[in-house]
DNA sequence: TTGAATTTTCAAAATATTCTGAAAGTATTT
DNA sequence: AAATACTTTCAGAATATTTTGAAAATTCAA
């Protein structure tokens, strides 16, 4: 296989696979364009290396921005803006867990708890729904907390890695 | 609130967090529904409760039996099917996992091997992609294996509570 | 300043996904 | 075997999402 056709490959991979977790197609693609590319690029180097338009470029560059996976990168003597990937793959996994937990287990917390005070157990299906809703909870609650945990033992064996660095 | 508004609520929000996560709405609103009905419900029944027509539902009934998370259940003396969801919470989470694991990560694993397997690093820079590829598959199999051992029972539940312990 | 280079915005177009509903298919009863 | 009850299919319609590209805004050098 050769070095084109085995990035091909992983882009084209990459952007199906966002395509199912409900994350545009074309973010993803940039992405793993990033994290191959063994510089930072610009617009135009990607306008016409996934062949789309500035527009769309721009929009998604900016997204993957807001979720912390890829960085500015200002050249000296450049106008043009630079962008590189976050290239630990342990951080990414951690920023993209962290980003989804925020957008979307936090709402749906939100309601659950909101249904859990407001609805009285009067009657025998009130106390069904109620039974389900707090099993939900417990499931979601678990779940995130997990992955904090994970995250956070991840981040703390990183720390410890780096301070080891210092004691040598 | 009443029951018919926290039913509602709950439906609603099970939809719209499935649409983030490349999940049909219809399909989640259904499960929602089947999750909080006390008794099994047949077609027309889902029909006027969703306000969707009947091959909406039909496909989507068979979707959720297909996903494990419902399944039909023949009433003595009626013709029409009727369809339960799967009650325990973590039984749900389980087969979820299950499901989006095969479907999703299993074909990514697959071209990941592909390009590890076939290209071959005699360049810097077909060495630093083939650094990247490695590291998204460690982090891929880590994530899978954890899921999949913190879901196989409900003890994992006792799992959590113990690694917030160390996380304080 | 001015103007060229670059980025951002956003309405309209293109594309992708989901839904409908009537027709075809299947099973059951009479 | 015909009528009835119900389920499934799928082409076209409706809806939702993504992309384009040209105009507006911004930045920076001269």
């Amino acid at each position: 296989m050769e070095l084109q056709e085995a990035k091909d490959k992983f882009i084209h991979t990459w952007g199906t696979l966002a395509t199912q977790w409900g994350i545009n197609r074309t973010m993803s693609q940039i992405h793993a364009l990033l994290l191959l590319a063994p510089e930072a690029l610009n617009a135009d180097q990607i306008m016409a290396e996934l062949q789309i338009s500035r527009g769309n470029v721009n929009m998604n560059l900016r997204d993957l921005m807001s979720w912390g996976l890829i960085f500015k990168q200002l050249l000296p003597g450049e106008r043009k803006e630079y962008f590189v990937a976050e290239k630990d793959i342990w951080k990414v996994a951690r920023q993209i867990a962290k980003e989804r937990r925020r957008r979307e287990i936090e709402p749906i917390k939100g309601t659950m708890e909101e249904i859990q005070n407001e609805l009285v157990p009067d009657t025998e299906e009130k106390k069904e729904v109620l039974k389900i809703i707090q099993e939900i909870s417990q499931v979601t609650n678990f779940a995130d907390s997990t992955v904090d945990s994970l995250l956070k033992s991840k981040e703390s064996w990183l720390i410890s890695s780096f301070l080891k660095l210092f004691n040598h």
